[in-house]
DNA sequence: AACATTCGCAACCGCCTGGGT
DNA sequence: GACCCAGGCGGTTGCGAATGT
């Protein structure tokens, strides 16, 4: 299908909300032709829009399998984790919630969750003085850790169920099942591979020091090392973690939801 | 009822990045 | 390498609705 071309537009831009009259017509335009370049979708679509304006629009609202309504709990708890581990990379955290965007994630952690994790972080610090990373002289509280932890205070979950589960895999009782520490560990689909593809230093303990190699790893695989020093973005979030902090896991995500054992260290792992 | 404040959401702004020239 | 442009992203703003006083 061959899209339409046109010249630039002369006319002044109209900004603001959109009535459904031009979503319409945006609608139509992208459904018959597609987007190609954004820049002359107004144009060829009859809209008195910028390009970038289309596109927010398409993304944000017009999109075919956007999910509308209220956070699940569930997606609640997946901004909650993934935002302590990412930081504000909301385009990320998206890509984990299907039918939401990031603007909506963006809006909702802004407009509810960011205060739900301040009021846990009060009521902890009244229950406990901060722990301080010796490493990084980082206390918890500002940490992806404390966001883990509030997490896990909010919760229904259930964590003589998932003592249950992990003695069933190993027919033997979850190590010091009781306590209420939550080990630092990376979930596989909370990062993308391409994340860790050029950080070699990413080691794992049983020896295998290219990165690229982290999924034949056993699933005690990754131990971060050094991970202050990678120089992408998107693990300075790491930085927090000492070498013994940050375990990674080819575990999904929502298989361990907010697992949580005491005096947690790398053998625990070894067979789940 | 009137006004003030807070909330939720859509949209804009400015910056960064990558591709093309 | 420098420049331009489009796309993408996160921060911020604006505004109507809801709630409080």
């Amino acid at each position: 299908m061959k899209c339409k071309q046109s010249e630039k537009p002369k006319t002044k831009q109209k900004r603001g909300l959109w009535s459904p009259d031009e979503d319409q017509k945006l609608r139509d335009y992208v459904v018959n032709y597609g987007h190609g370049s954004w820049s002359v979708v107004p144009i060829n679509a009859g809209l008195q829009r910028n390009g970038k304006s289309c596109r927010l629009r398409w993304i944000n609202y017009l999109r075919p399998g956007l999910k509308k309504g209220a956070f699940s709990m569930q997606e609640e708890e997946t901004i909650l984790a993934l935002h302590g581990l990412l930081g504000n990379k909301w385009s990320l955290i998206s890509q984990h919630l299907p039918g939401r965007t990031d603007n909506e994630i963006k809006n909702h952690w802004h407009s509810y969750l960011k205060k739900q994790v301040s009021k846990s972080e009060n009521v902890e610090a009244k229950i406990k003085p901060e722990y301080t990373n010796s490493n990084t002289g980082c206390t918890e509280s500002s940490s992806s850790l404390s966001y883990m932890n509030s997490i896990t205070r909010n919760t229904s979950f259930d964590l003589s169920d998932f003592t249950n589960n992990l003695s069933s895999v190993t027919n033997q009782p979850g190590p010091h099942a009781q306590t209420n520490k939550l080990p630092k560990i990376l979930f596989a689909d909370w990062l993308s591979l391409e994340e860790f593809h050029g950080h070699e230093s990413f080691v794992c303990k049983d020896g295998i020091s290219n990165v690229s190699n982290y999924q034949d790893a056993p699933v005690s695989g990754m131990i971060s090392n050094e991970v202050s020093t990678a120089s992408s973005e998107n693990v300075d979030c790491l930085s927090n973690y000492s070498n013994e902090d940050l375990f990674y896991t080819p575990m999904k995500f929502d298989q361990i939801f907010n697992f949580s054992v005491g005096d947690f260290n790398i053998e625990d792992l070894l067979y789940i």
